[in-house]
Order: structure tokens, then sequence, then C-alpha cells
DNA sequence: CTACATTTGTGCGTATGTATC
DNA sequence: AGATACATACGCACAAATGTA
């Protein structure tokens, strides 16, 4: 393998706790699939990361109360997840599609609905008007259960006035679309940033302090090039690679 | 602005020190552009986030180390950087045409160097038999001094051999490869991820614990579609935004 | 110049959390 | 489980620097 190995760099005074860095460090391994399906001894994590077995013992706590270690007396400690899909960002990305293959179920909820006024930077983004009512939708993607990402959505309202409807009857942004008339749609931008996950984030899609968001902010648009959605997406980072194919 | 405000959201027992999440929380904003060259004064930051003085006095402590704030006795705080570049990637991506215009200096420096036997993922990646020898180049890049990304890239040894000396230099990939004859190349794929820096990652780019990375892994090829080069750059999340243009 | 409000800087006592042995 | 050392967070008080009236 050309990637990392698990780094036993934990570093004190940082304002982060040793044995949240461990866990962190460990969930990132996990995601990397370095190992496999089994934990090494607490002892040898604690060799590893030059701490006391305790400190050890708190990080795999924070991770079996998190869902992802299940550690059993006299056994060891088990890894219970160990996916991480990969989603193909293109001309055309579409989550049901993108995630198909890899997941035996995909769903999309929302989970808020809002009429806001364009700002200067939504007009610009949707070739709008300033102040123009713009529907505000806010969605949760899941992938067999686990939530991937949160989008918050903005469409024009006149036009698309039955959208918050149509994504709930439909449960697909994509089929939505297709009930309002709009039967194909592409992706003119995309710009990526990634940042710790605020509280708003950790709670939509179930995340831990210190877990890592990458954000995209697009822009969709029908065939023609015209605008109709600009759309901030959140995905949850260790469990989620965006694969980017440059077309030939 | 659809962006979000500073959120005062604070978590307690969570294995993160508050004056740490409250730095990571303002750096952040800083980095969306929410305050224009001053900080608010302490005790209205103290009110936002509901803590004492002190603790929002340690976060701010932590970011003048870091050289993004100044504090001013009888003044305030002044931010001293606000610039986030903006890192374009496409089929033809090269880290000084994408910065240009946005920094008045750009340059890549050799870190290390090193000869590697290729394994299987390099081996598939690169289109090369398993076991042959590669030169592995790692790279910081700066911009207006600052470090922006740092990279470790894969070439075949054999065909590549001056590629060391030729970044050392020219200071550019792309010239190095002109000196051995490569005089255009593309890239064919990119996979994104993100995550919290690592300790190699910290000291090479000058980030603080708790800095989230964004990872891309690329293969770069000539342009008839042969690879020649496998990266692997990690762009410190804060300090850049990474742009997909999808071609028409 | 003084007087005052505002803001950052400092000291100390106390309670709790973290990490080791 | 207990003992110890250090880091973190709070509350209060006051000092020092800056800007303004």
């Amino acid at each position: 393998m050309s990637g990392k190995k698990l780094s036993g760099a934990v570093e004190r005074r940082s304002g982060v706790a040793l044995w949240r860095q461990i866990a962190d460090a460990i969930r990132q391994s996990i995601a990397d699939g370095e190992f496999e399906g089994m934990m090494p001894g607490e002892i040898a994590l604690a060799a590893r990361f030059g701490v006391n077995r305790h400190t050890v013992r708190a990080a795999i706590a924070a991770l079996v109360e998190e869902g992802l270690l299940d550690s059993v007396q006299g056994r060891g400690t088990l890894i219970r997840r160990q996916t991480r899909f990969t989603f193909p960002i293109t001309r055309r990305t579409r989550f049901s599609e993108g995630l198909a293959g890899q997941s035996s179920s995909r769903d999309i909820r929302l989970v808020a609905e809002e009429r806001i006024e364009a700002d200067s930077m939504l007009a610009s983004a949707l070739g709008v008007e300033l102040g123009v009512e713009l529907l505000r939708l806010t969605l949760v993607s899941r992938a067999d259960g686990t939530p991937v990402s949160t989008s918050i959505n903005h469409f024009d309202a006149a036009r698309f006035a039955g959208m918050a409807a149509a994504v709930r009857d439909t449960g697909s942004i994509t089929r939505a679309y297709a009930e309002l008339g709009v039967t194909d749609y592409i992706r003119l931008t995309t710009e990526l940033t990634a940042r710790l996950a605020d509280e708003r984030e950790r709670l939509l899609l179930e995340l831990k302090p210190g877990a890592v968001v990458m954000e995209a902010r697009a822009v969709n648009a029908t065939p023609d090039g015209a605008p109709i959605q600009y759309a901030v997406t959140c995905f949850a980072a260790d469990r989620v690679t965006l694969k980017l194919d440059m077309p030939v």
C-alpha cells in the first residue's frame, strides 16, 4: 500500500484530548481500510500511540458509543462498518445513480422547506433578480441507512412551486424534476471545501465532534445552460470519496 | 449571504477543549469572509459562544500564534489573512497557472526524494509491472509564502530519473516535465476525500491540530492517455477552494 | 491637558476533566 | 479504586493601552 500507516503521532497540550485524537486516528484508519474486521489489542495500540492503556480504552469506548466498534471481553474489538462509498461527480451527477451498485438502498428525505428572498449571491448564481422568492429545501441522503450527505437546495419558487411535494413523493430530485417537466439537467460548476462539521450537520448526518465534512457548492442547469438549482451539499468525509472523471 | 453565521455551538465533555472548538469556528468564519478586517470584542465573542472571556482569549491566543490574528491592547483584534485561494481542477490542472492572478508569487519546493518498488496499487495506476522502481517526490506548494498543498508524487524511475533535479531547478512540475521531453500532460481521474491533518501534514503545511485537509488522488498522463504520474495532494482546507469546471 | 469609555492583558482562587501510575 | 499532576474553564478584580470628547 502507498497509503499511510496508522501514525502514532499524538500531541499534548493541543486542546484536543489524547483519547479523542486516538479515536479520530482509528476512525480514519478504518475508513482507509487499514484493518480487516478486527482491531489490534489495546496493549499494542497503547504502545503504538505511546500512551497508557486506559487512554486507548477511552478512545475505543467513544468509538463503541459511536457504533463503529464493538468490544467483546476476551475476544477483542470488532469493526462494525468498513465501507466507504465512492460518489462520482460529473456533468450528470445523480445521487441514486452514483451509489447504485455500492449500496442496496438509497433514499432522500426532506427535512425542511422554506421560502426566502434571493440575496445577491443566490440571484447571480440562479440568474434571477434580487429579491425574487426562492424555495429552499433541506435534504438528507442515505445509503444502506447511513447518512451520506445533507444538502440545502435553492429553486425559483414561481417555477418550482411543487418541488417539495414532488421530492417527498418520489424520494428523488431527478424524479421530482421529471414531474415538474424538467426531463434532464446538467451540473455547471462545483466548488469544494472541507471543514469540521458544525452542530446542524452532526445532527443530520449522525456525526461526532471532530468529524469532517466536504462541502460542495454546485449550480445545476437545464441542458441549454439555464441555471435552475443552487445546492450546497455536505458529505460526511469518512463515509464517502468523491470521484471526478475527466471526460476524454 | 446564504452562508452560515458564526454558530455559537460548542460542546462540552467532547474530548475537544472549548478554546480549540472556538478557535476552529473562528478560523472557519474568517475563511468564509464573515468578518471585515477586525474581530468582534472578546466580551461579544464570549457571549456568542456562551463561555468565559478567558476561554475566548485562549482561542484567540492560538490563532495569534498561528499568525491568523493580531491582538492590540486597547484597540482590538485584527485579522491578518482573509484570503482563500480558488484552485481549478480540470483536465489541464497546473499549480502555478491555477493560482496566477490570485497570488503575487508561487513556488514549489522539493522536500524529499526516495526510490521505492511499485506495489499493486501503484503498478496498476501507473500501468507498470509490480516491483518496478519508482521515484517518489514529496513537494510543498506555496502561494504568497503561505503553504497551500503538499503532494507525494510517483514516477517511473527509469523514464524520469532526472525529475528531482528538474523540479528543484525549475520550481515547477510542468517545466520539469518539459526538460524531460514531456511537453503536455492531462489529468485522467481525481478522487477526493477530506480528513483531519496528520502530524506530517501539519508540519509541512504549518497547520495546527484540528485543521482539515482535502486529499486528492490523481493520475496524470500524456495526451494519448498513457499514465506517467500518480499524485496524492493534500490541500489545507481553510486556505483553498477546489473548483471543478465541467467541460461543455 | 484631563476625563472617560472601550478593549486587551494579567493575576488568583476554585472546580472539573484528563492522563498516568 | 485511589493518588497525583497537569490542563481546562470559570468568576472576579484590576492594570494598561487606545481613542474620543
